[in-house]
RNA sequence: GGGUCUGUAGCUCAGCUGGUUAGAGCACCGCCUUGAUAAGGCGGGGGUCACAGGUUCGAGUCCUGUCAGACCCA
């Protein structure tokens, strides 16, 4: 057993390839009806190569995996891709500007594809094991096919609608995003305070109400002024040090820092008002001819700003349903691109970019004195993950899902799932108690197409059986005869009135890959819904875990998983920055010049090996952040190599062992043997609980210090005299390699989920040529050895071991002996503490214990204590030991010569 | 700003329901090793358990606050 991972893993990966390993794992067990234990495969985006964060997914899963079949269990794997989406069709779109919709899908499923199969081999590579020749698409037809009878079926529940809802528009990609698509980033924006004079109502005409936005931009989509109906607000006279005066209404609490931050002080008397007092009230529009009605919101603070909202019902969320609470029209004058359109009442703004008007708009309201201050205002602002551009808030026709329909049921189906970490159960409950409802349209290529058609009156059909005629026809011809053939081919299709013309949107990929269990595990034979895991990246409780739900919920009232994991993300050991495939795909390029760290699993793999990626994931913390970096994986193959020579001697010493004829009986074991075999006992134990709890860190634990401690340092250490010098067939030896035959076997099968590879090359070399470890099952703990009795005097032992270790060592740092064997000791000991000399049996077994030349022991000390000097005895040749009745050079012990005899 | 979590030796981590001088491994420094040798053994230095209070006979372990970091939400 050499190391040499690099080489020997491809070689075992082909062979386990040529032998259909995960096929035969597959049927050993159905074979023996063992209960099925399914993890569905969430499916990583077909984009870029198969980086660190990918990775640890994946073999995360891997070890679920293995070791659930390690366990018993029938395991079926089917991994799978995400494939539609923005980020190809990004990649797709910068190198070749003008294609016919068709074309550019064309393109982005060639795409996909490379990077499928790029991945795939990566992964294999991982030794994670799988179905890899029949992966799940979201581009196949017949998933496709599935998404379009998912959306067909929330149709028939009439849970589908068309509307003018500001969503989060990016205009760097010309689509609306969903949340999961939006990053925060730090901004400074010009926050201004304006005046809106009041036209109607309390204090008509004298006074000015006050508002304060950070996105001047959306003044002239100004429908209202919102005010807290309960809220203090005073009125009053404020001056400033140049001396301008306004009369103007600020919310009581705010004044302080209003003052501050205009320079307007309270001048002279002030009048306090509830904000209810002021309803029915109007204000003037400060630059466009109309008024502004005042309505009261109850998302309306004194957190920061006046007290005072401007209100745009066709630029936000609040504004909206604020809009929508008090019958304001939508008013949204920006087109695709971002800029204002003949709506905004500016001509002279007409046709410029919203973001480059923030200017325009202030010097307006400067120039007519409805400009009462300004700020840089440093806040996180949403951007577009992919475009990097800022969001703006933008009422487009889209189309939603209801999410209030079944949002309580869906809640109370998260409390029917079992949550790792626990607390990940909150915050999947707080995601889907906020989420408002779906915008599940997209003006991109390439996706599913949304299946809906507009009458000739131009209003949308929104008809589940008529998305499943789309669906069937997808699903035969592809889903690109939505792109080419045209609106005529489609309404003789499906007997649709002349001029009924077809949406142009696809569906938002989140549908796509919520969809999985529809279009994977319930149709593939080998699994079921629900899957009993999910296991992603913790960013999926926005994304996978929730769109999975919803609509599972819609298509079954039921959650699609019994239990849901999620690890933390991978990051930089040294910066703590997150290594993810997002930055890589964007940043491209301009990354590469400058200098950054290989993040990309096969660097790693080619440097270190598979199983030392994987025994680094077993190490993890995945419940955290998991800190990644060279350094860490030069300590992780320190420990693979404890455990890989660990296994090599124990192999080296069973060389001569057959356990069918050499098998002694349990009572000729030592002392030594008996304590290997209990500690074997507990580890077990320990590492079948820590795979049950998928704490894989406990059983790397377990398992390294197993091999560091108590195998290398002691027993093996230990029972070298024996293994090289007894007779090869004493009993004695024999009963030490039984007890490592146990100890191979098991050390075997535990670590088989992590060291794939490397488990199965041991086993491979102990004689079992054909088949694998993977084919075995976990041992089950040896109730003969669940006792303490053996450990607990070894324990006392060791305490003994450590204080003649420790006499023993000035000999050797002043060189008067080289080796422990040299050396004589005394070891006194109380009265009433365990005699090393009843403990072992036989003053012989204590010397090879403490591996010296000799122990006296002396019982009748005050403390533990020992001297020890250089052995006067002579050495035997053969085993180095060293005896009292050896004078001459060429004597062999008693022991020896009659082995040699 | 709100929520969740993390903070033990240079690094990666153990420390169960609070109980004697806080433990491993790696790295580092000595030493040994013709029989695990691209290995193995022994010894050693190194920690005010993020910080500050509190509860307790006793706190790394419980409580409060502060600081730092991560993520989610706004």
């Amino acid at each position: 057993m050499r190391a040499g991972l690099v080489d020997s893993e491809p070689e075992r990966l082909k062979a386990w390839e040529n032998k259909d390993l995960y096929r035969l794992i597959q049927q050993n067990r159905k074979g023996a009806s063992s209960p099925r234990y399914i993890l569905h495969d969430g499916p990583p985006f077909a984009n870029g190569n198969v980086h660190m964060g990918t990775a640890l997914n994946k073999l995360l899963k891997d070890l679920v995996l293995k070791s659930k079949t390690m366990a018993g269990f029938e395991t079926p794997y089917i991994p799978g891709w995400d494939c539609h989406g923005l980020p190809i069709e990004f990649k797709v779109v910068e190198n070749a500007q003008g294609l016919e919709p068709a074309e550019i899908r064309r393109r982005c499923e060639k795409f996909a594809r490379k990077f499928i199969d790029t991945q795939r081999v990566s992964f294999r590579r991982l030794g994670v094991f799988g179905d890899w020749e029949n992966p799940y698409l979201t581009l196949d037809p017949g998933y496709e096919a599935d998404i379009i009878r998912v959306f067909a079926e929330i149709a028939d529940h009439k849970l589908v609608y068309a509307s003018q809802k500001p969503v989060q528009w990016s205009y760097g990609a010309q689509t609306a995003l969903a949340e999961a698509e939006v990053d925060y980033k730090d901004v400074i924006d010009p926050a201004v305070f304006v005046k809106f004079p009041i036209s109607s109502g309390l204090f008509a005409g004298d006074s000015s109400l006050v508002i304060w936005t950070t996105t001047p931009w959306t003044l002239p989509a100004n429908l209202a002024i919102a005010l807290h109906e309960r809220l203090d607000y005073t009125c009053a006279t404020f001056i400033t040090d140049a001396g301008r005066s306004e009369k103007l209404i600020i919310a009581s609490d705010l004044i302080e820092d209003f003052s501050t931050k205009t320079g307007f002080h309270i001048h002279g008397h002030s009048e306090r008002v509830k904000g209810i007092e002021l309803a029915g009230a109007q204000a003037r529009h400060p630059f466009l001819d109309r008024e502004s009605k005042v309505i009261f919101a109850e998302f309306v603070t004194t957190e920061s700003g006046t007290g005072i909202v401007h209100v745009a019902p066709g630029h936000g969320g609040d504004d909206y349903l604020a809009g929508m609470a008090n019958g304001l029209e939508i008013l949204s004058p920006v087109d695709d691109a971002g800029n204002y359109t003949e709506d905004a009442g500016l001509p002279e703004l007409t046709g410029k970019h919203v973001l480059e008007c923030n200017e325009s708009i202030i010097d307006i309201l400067s120039n007519n004195g409805s400009l009462i201050g300004r700020e840089e205002y440093k806040h996180s602002y949403p951007h577009c993950w992919r475009s990097k551009t800022p969001i703006i808030f933008r009422a487009v026709p889209q189309f939603f899902i209801k999410i209030d329909a079944f949002r309580d049921e869906a809640l109370s189906e998260i409390d029917t799932v079992t949550w790792l970490p626990p607390r990940n159960r909150n915050r999947i409950r707080g995601t889907v108690e906020a989420r408002p409802d779906w915008c599940i349209s997209r003006q991109r290529t390439w996706g599913v197409p949304l299946p809906v058609f507009y009458d000739t009156a131009g209003e949308p059909v929104i008809d589940g059986s008529l998305a499943r005629k789309v669906a069937d026809l997808c699903e035969s011809g592809g889903s690109n005869l939505w792109f080419e053939k045209n609106d005529e081919w489609w309404s003789e299709k499906l007997n649709l009135p002349e001029g009924t013309t077809r949406c142009r949107d696809t569906l938002d990929v989140w549908i796509d890959s919520g969809s999985s269990h529809v279009a994977v595990s319930d149709r593939n034979p080998e699994l079921e819904t629900p899957a009993d895991l999910y296991l992603e990246a913790t960013d999926q409780h926005r994304g996978w875990f929730q769109s999975s739900l919803m609509l599972s919920m819609i298509v079954r009232q039921s959650a699609p998983y019994r239990s849901v994991m999620t690890h933390g993300f991978v990051v930089d050991q040294d910066t703590g920055k997150k290594v993810s495939k997002s930055d890589q795909a964007n940043e491209g390029e301009k990354v590469k010049k400058k200098k950054t760290k290989p993040t990309e699993a096969d660097h790693f793999v080619s440097k270190f090996g598979a199983d030392i990626l994987r025994l680094w994931v077993a190490s993890v913390d995945w419940e955290n952040e998991v800190p990644f970096g060279e350094g860490l994986f030069k300590q992780t193959s320190e420990t693979y190599r404890r455990i890989r020579n660990t296994l090599r001697i124990l192999l080296g010493n069973l060389n001569d062992f057959d356990p069918a004829n050499d098998e002694p009986d349990d009572q000729t074991l030592t002392l030594i043997d008996r304590w290997i075999l209990e500690r074997l006992h507990v580890v077990t134990l320990e590492c079948l609980d820590a795979y049950g709890k998928f704490q894989f860190r406990k059983a790397y634990n377990a398992l390294n210090s197993f091999c560091t401690n108590d195998l290398s340092s002691i027993y093996i250490d230990i029972t070298k005299d024996r293994m090289y010098c007894d007779a090869p067939s004493s009993l004695r030896r024999r009963a030490s390699q039984s007890a490592m035959k146990k100890v191979f076997d098991s050390l075997c099968h535990l670590l088989a989920p992590i060291l794939c590879f490397t488990a199965d090359e041991a086993w491979e070399h102990a004689g079992h040529e054909i088949g694998s470890i993977h084919l075995g099952s976990f041992p089950e703990p040896d109730p003969l050895f669940s006792g303490v009795e053996a450990t607990e005097k070894v324990n006392a032992l060791m305490d003994y071991r450590n204080i003649i270790q420790q006499a023993i060592e000035p000999l050797r740092q002043e060189k008067i002996i080289r080796a422990n064997n040299e050396a004589s000791v005394e070891l006194t000991i109380p009265q009433g503490m365990p005699n090393p000399l009843e403990l072992l049996g036989a003053q012989d077994a204590v010397n090879e214990f403490f591996i010296v030349s000799e122990v006296v022991v002396a019982d009748k000390g005050t403390a533990v204590s020992a001297k020890a000097e250089k052995s006067k005895n002579g050495k035997c040749p053969r085993c180095w030991r060293l005896f009292p009745d050896l004078t001459n050079e060429e004597d062999l012990c008693a022991r020896c010569s009659e082995v040699v005899s």
